[in-house]
RNA sequence: CGGGGCGUAGCGCAGCCUGGUUAGCGCGCCUGCUUUGGGAGCAGGAAGUCGCCAGUUCGAAUCUGGCCGCCCCGACCA
């Protein structure tokens, strides 16, 4: 008997919590660095947990009267230099096309040669191209809204990686809308921050808070920027997604103009929206814990997973049956709409490190059948939020599937919003904001803080203070009631909190 | 792009300072037997142009120079 390890996990959450996330999604088996610097490769049980998300998503932006299209993946360059603002956020990591032609080169090797006349950008978002197609597309006020969206990748040349959180590629889905009115841009905005903030708490079991980006923090070329912000286990912001009031900025740089009613040319109101793999970076840093990744039976690519136990050939045969028995009865459930998924892993290997596997990708519940829960009509569940739950007839656990991954989705939000509000404080002096976003020593790489919900009147007179803490502007919430205060900085009055929290 | 560190079997590392038979160790992998209700044991086996290029030397994983890549810390970001 090999010592037995407390956890699958090592180093575990306290002790160097990126560490842990890194040795998470190597145990779990979702995604390996690649050759190719900044990428990477998603696998198998990554990517399902990406179709799951996108399957979703894509139910919801049709139900808004969304619909699906494609765009290139290289924008010329003069595209992206018509909007000022736009071109300086995304300048400095674009990758360019340049040659589209290789040539034996002096040493054997390749050389680009046919150089372009213009280069070609990789896009790092695509609100250029898409919006010199709507100007093609759009003249009558009766040909809007356009509503269109595209699951895509995107590359944007980041220097520093980390898996899924960020890498010089990525996948992801852009919403671009183009509407007659402000108005309309502006729900149309706000309708998509709803959805985003549904799938996240309603699917991904994560708790968000919505609201709207300051100046600084805002897309380049938005008049607005709204998002929806996590917390980490680690107590640091992640922003899970963003939907941009875009205004008439790029309507006006790329000619997107409309007649209306009254025979008026008009620039049409657009919008953009987009949510990234990052999301799997999030859900794992929102749930998993020290035995590796825990999964919401709403996203899990396997909800159950059944584990024959048996010594000789006569039992696997007898255990078999009744387990392949068993997966059918559980398949034909449903669970959210959809069919209960089950794996019955039959692989030749011993149980315990079979049982690891499964513990460390997350999967919701597991079920152990041997000879003598045959013997008893029962199955022995353990459940990967709480542990071992013990034998239950098999009739009641197959009739009570979908209540038993109810609770684990509902228990995995509670806990996440625990956590979160237990690390959300409202701070109204300099001092204590410092005190607040401090590391002490004896903290053990565990950031100091949380979200710190403060007043303040002038983001510029913020920033030194913000950089040296490295703490940002979260969001001003959408929900916050008005509160009468002073800025912690200037003193000067301000009517709301916004968000502060060390990010990722 | 600035500061620091590291490239040796699939993964993690030792060896390098003080050059010298056949380059080791742990995990993993393959084969066999024994095992199997929470990460198995024993025996055998496969697997390395020591990051790349040049130099010094009778001889380089080891010394020197250049290059490439990766990681960590700073500036930027979904």
């Amino acid at each position: 008997m090999a010592k037995k390890r407390k956890n699958a996990i090592s180093p575990t959450r306290a002790e160097d919590y990126p560490e842990w996330y890194q040795q998470v999604i190597k145990a779990a088996d979702l995604a390996e660095v690649s050759p190719v610097r900044g990428c990477m490769v998603i696998k198998p049980w990554g990517y399902s947990l990406w179709e799951n998300m996108q399957r979703e998503l894509d139910q919801m932006f049709k139900a808004t009267g969304h619909e699906n299209a494609y765009f290139p993946l290289f924008i010329p360059k003069s595209f992206l230099e018509k909007e000022a603002e736009h071109v300086e956020g995304f300048a400095k990591e674009c990758a360019v096309v340049t040659h589209h032609r290789l040539e034996a080169g002096p040493d054997g090797g390749l050389e680009p040669a046919g150089k372009l006349e213009e280069p070609l950008v990789v896009r790092p978002t695509s609100e250029t191209i898409i919006g010199s197609m709507y100007s093609k597309w759009i003249q009558s006020y009766r040909d809007l809204p356009v509503k269109i969206n595209q699951w895509c990748n995107v590359v944007r040349w980041e220097m520093r990686t980390r898996l899924f959180l960020r890498t010089a590629e990525f996948l992801w889905q852009e919403g671009h809308t183009a509407h007659a009115t402000k108005q309309e841009a502006l729900d149309e905005t706000r309708q998509m921050l709803d959805v985003y903030a549904d799938f996240a708490e309603n699917y991904m079991a994560m708790p968000v808070i919505q609201g709207e980006k300051t100046a600084a923090e805002r897309f380049p070329g938005a008049v607005s920027t709204l998002t929806i912000e996590a917390m980490m286990q680690d107590r640091k912001a992640l922003q899970a997604g963003t939907s941009h009031f875009l205004g008439q900025n790029f309507s006006q740089a790329q000619q997107i103009v409309f007649q209306d009613q009254n025979g008026e040319q008009q620039f049409a109101w657009t919008t953009s929206w987009g949510v990234s793999t990052r999301l799997i970076g999030a859900l794992l840093m929102v749930h998993s814990d020290d035995d590796g990744l825990v999964l919401p039976p709403r996203l899990a690519p396997k909800h159950v997973v059944i584990l024959p136990i048996f010594r000789d050939d006569d039992e696997r045969t007898e255990v078999l049956n009744y387990c392949d028995e068993l997966r059918q009865q559980l398949s034909a459930q449903h669970y959210a709409g959809q069919p209960v998924q089950v794996l019955l892993d039959d692989r030749d290997l011993r149980g315990g490190e079979k049982n690891w596997h499964h513990v460390k990708r997350g999967v919701p519940i597991r079920v152990e059948v041997g000879p003598r829960d045959m013997a008893a009509n029962q199955v022995f569940v353990s459940q990967r939020t709480t542990g071992k739950i013990g034998g239950i007839a098999r009739t009641e656990f197959v009739e009570t599937i979908a209540d038993r991954l109810d609770a684990i989705q509902s228990g995995l939000f509670q806990q996440a919003l625990e956590l979160r509000e237990q690390n959300t404080h409202p701070i109204d002096t300099l001092d204590d904001f410092r005190d607040f976003f401090t590391e002490s020593p004896q903290s053990n790489r565990q950031p100091q803080g949380g979200f710190a919900l403060c007043h303040f009147d002038d983001e510029s007179a913020l920033e030194p203070l913000l950089k040296e803490l490295k703490v940002t502007i979260r969001c001003i919430p959408l929900e916050s009631e008005e509160e009468p205060g002073t800025c912690i900085m200037t003193g000067k009055p301000s009517a709301r909190r916004a968000v502060f929290g060390k990010s990722y």
